[in-house]
DNA sequence: CAAGGTATTTAGACAAGCCTAAATTTACCG
DNA sequence: CGGTAAATTTAGGCTTGTCTAAATACCTTG
C-alpha cells in the first residue's frame, strides 16, 4: 500500500508526462509538488525500488506500468470526489480542487465504486476532464479527429495518432496534453488549417496535418 | 493544524474518558491505538506542550477545553461520514468504520457543513451515536432521566445529573458511558429498580436512584 | 515496611520525507 | 574544444511518530 506521498509524486509524473510520454525532469515534479529537487531526487530513487518509476540518473522519470495504474486509480478518485462536491454537494467548480486532493487518497476500493454509482456512472470531471473506469481506462468517449470538429466546437485531447518524435515535441512546445480543451475560432478552406484556442489561454493555428493527428472526445 | 495522528489520540481520550472524566491510562491508549505505551508517552507530552491535553507523569492524561473541541469536531466528521457511507451509498453498518476513520480526518469546514445539511442534519449516526452540532455540543435529543423510559424502551446515555466520585466510579466499573446503549428489560415496583441490558452485552439492576441521575436519549 | 510485579517513562534507533549547502554532471555557446 | 551556467545528485540534518530495551515509579500483598 503506497503512502499519499507516492500516490502524489505518481500522479504528478503521469501529468507532466503529457502526450509524449518521455522522461519527467526532477525540476518539473519538483515545482508541480511544490518541493524541492532534492527531494525528488530522493523520492524517485525510492519509487524506482519499488518499480513504480524508471529512473536513469540524470536522464529523467518515467511511470512503469504498475506506477501508471496507481497515478490513474488517483485521478479517477479525484475526479469521481469532484463530481460529488459539485453535484450533490453543491460546491462551485473553483473550491473543490484542495478538497479532491484530500479525498483522492481515501483508501477502500469497494467505496470508491459505489461513489461512481451514486454519481450514475460520469464520464467527465467537472472541469470537463475525463474519468478513468476502475481498471485505468480512459472512457470510450466517441472519438473523433479534431479536423472533423465544426467551427465553436469545444473539445478534448485524448489521443494522437502518430507519434514521431517530431509531433510529440511539438505537442509538448504549445503545452498541449492528453486532456488539454481545445475550441475551434475559425477554419480556413483554402489550406484546411484551423484557428484554434488552447486550454482555454493560448491562441494558435493548427495545420490540416496536425488536425488529423490529433483524436479528441466533443462536448468539453 | 493537526496531524491525523494528533486527532487519533484526543478522539482515543475523549472515548475512554468516558461519562467519569478522570486521568485516562497511558496503557489504555496504547491499546486503543494499537501502539505501544512508549509510544503514547512520548505524544502526550508533545499533546501537552500544544495545550491539547493535560499530562502528569504517572498520573494520567485528560483533555483540555480544546483538545475536547478538537475530539468532538473528529467525532462529529466520522459520524456524519457514516450517515453518508449508509444512506447515500447504501454500505451496510458494519463496513463503514474504517472508511469513516479515514474520511474523518480531511480538513474542511465548509465541506462537513455541507455534508451535514446534503443528509438533512442528522442527529445520530447509524450505529445511534448522536452526532455533535459544528460547536461541538451533543444535540439536545429530548432528554429524560432514565426512570421515565417504558419497559422495553432503548436510549442512549447522554449525561450524568449527579457527578459524586462514588457515583462516576460506579459507571465506569459497569463500562458505561457518554453514547453507551440502554435498554429497559424490567422494572420491580416495590423498589422501583429497573432490569437493564448495557451495550448490548451486559444485563444489570439500577436503583431507582442511578436511573434518576441518567439522562438519556429516547430511540437509540 | 519491604519485595516484587505492573505501569510508566527514558534512552537510543529507525523510516519517511523534507531541507540547505556543496559537489557533480550535462548542456550550451563562443 | 573549453568553460560556464543550469540541472541534478549527494551529504548531512531535522521532524514526526514509531519501536525495543532498560530504568524508574507505583502499588499491593505478606
Amino acid at each position: 500500500m503506497q503512502t499519499s506521498t507516492t500516490e502524489d509524486y505518481l500522479k504528478a509524473i503521469f501529468k507532466l508526462s503529457g502526450a509524449n510520454k518521455k522522461g519527467v525532469s526532477t525540476n518539473s515534479i519538483a515545482d508541480e509538488l511544490t518541493t524541492k529537487a532534492s527531494s525528488v531526487s530522493d523520492m524517485v530513487k525510492k519509487l524506482a525500488e519499488k518499480k513504480l518509476v524508471n529512473y536513469i540518473k540524470y536522464q529523467g522519470t518515467t511511470l512503469t506500468k504498475e506506477g501508471e495504474g496507481i497515478a490513474l486509480r488517483v485521478i479517477r478518485k479525484h475526479r469521481l470526489w469532484e463530481v460529488f462536491l459539485v453535484d450533490k454537494l453543491k460546491f462551485g467548480w473553483d473550491e473543490i480542487h484542495e478538497i479532491a486532493e484530500q479525498l483522492e487518497h481515501i483508501k477502500s476500493p469497494k467505496l470508491i465504486d459505489k461513489l461512481d454509482e451514486h454519481l450514475g456512472f460520469p464520464k467527465k470531471d467537472p472541469h470537463g476532464d475525463p474519468i478513468p473506469d476502475k481498471n485505468g481506462v480512459f472512457p470510450t468517449l466517441k472519438k473523433f479527429k479534431l479536423n472533423e470538429l465544426e467551427i465553436g466546437g469545444k473539445c478534448i485531447l485524448i489521443g494522437v495518432s502518430e507519434d514521431s518524435k517530431d509531433f510529440l515535441r511539438y505537442l509538448d512546445s504549445i503545452n498541449l496534453k492528453l486532456g488539454s480543451s481545445i475550441e475551434i475560432l475559425d477554419f480556413f478552406q483554402f489550406d484546411k488549417s484551423l484557428k484554434v484556442k488552447v486550454n482555454n489561454t493560448t491562441e494558435l493555428t493548427f495545420s490540416e496535418l496536425v488536425a488529423q493527428n490529433l483524436n479528441i472526445s466533443k462536448e468539453k
